[in-house]
DNA sequence: GTTGACTTTTACGTAAACGTAAACTAAAAT
DNA sequence: ATTTTAGTTTACGTTTACGTAAAAGTCAAC
């Protein structure tokens, strides 16, 4: 298998060292480790580095991240367990959907006031 | 017409006022005053601060938040002056676009995961 | 085998977005 | 008329998410 470096991922992702470094203590990822002490990242802890800075994107703290994140990586056993993931995941979806439907509503918007600025251009266009 | 004092709108946004104060302190809301000092909102003020939240929830920045008012805002009459703000705005509108998309892939890659572990959690019932 | 790039931990610094407390004034209620 | 209640400014405090610098160890190249 095959290791990615922290600054090689760093460089990847356009992010510091610190960045990755800072996500390990919060506990959001968990590199293995050379005898010597350096951290190696696997394919899967960049998966959940690309994961960490899309939840940004979306406005999320690192601690809702970091929930999302166990919700993904444990594997819950128990029934009591499952269920409490499932309706957990469910609200996630949820909220969203409403994101995207709260997005979509703003798109709407923008898109009408730019319709407007255009005629207003053309407006302007038509008397020079 | 009909104003809303601080602590009206604090209680309608569920805020505290001091984060409304806040907003007017970076530029983003301008409430008129009574003779005493006392703040007086509009409903288009009321429009501005759901205005802010919104974005808000989507991750923006204040400072972006204020750039896009701004844009909304500003009776911008010249012709250089429309087409900067019809070239922003499609900007912007490109940015809220592909928000969408991102979002929707990762809607899907949650409700994968949840139909697995639904699909897991009948496994188990199954057995009971 | 030493120079230079990279990595580690520790620790203090910082910007953004407010929270909180003090000291005071105005408005509303009793 | 005087308590509450709500509002104001000023200013320091706090959390999140890193930036930055120091001191020391390690890896890669020449």
């Amino acid at each position: 298998m095959n290791y990615y470096t922290i600054s090689q991922l760093a460089e990847q992702f356009d992010i510091s060292t610190r960045t990755i470094r800072y996500y390990e203590e919060r506990g959001l990822i968990s590199p293995i480790r050379t005898e010597s002490g350096q951290r190696l990242y696997t394919k899967k802890d960049r998966a959940v580095l690309k994961l960490i800075l899309r939840g940004k994107r979306f406005g999320f703290s690192l601690e809702e991240i970091h929930e999302m994140i166990s919700l993904f990586d444990n594997d819950r056993t128990g029934r009591k367990q499952l269920e409490k993931t499932i309706a957990y995941g469910e609200q996630k979806l949820k909220e969203v959907t409403e994101r995207i439907e709260d997005l979509m509503q703003l798109k709407q918007e923008m898109e009408a006031i730019l319709a407007d600025f255009r005629e207003r251009l053309q407006k302007l266009e038509g008397v020079e």
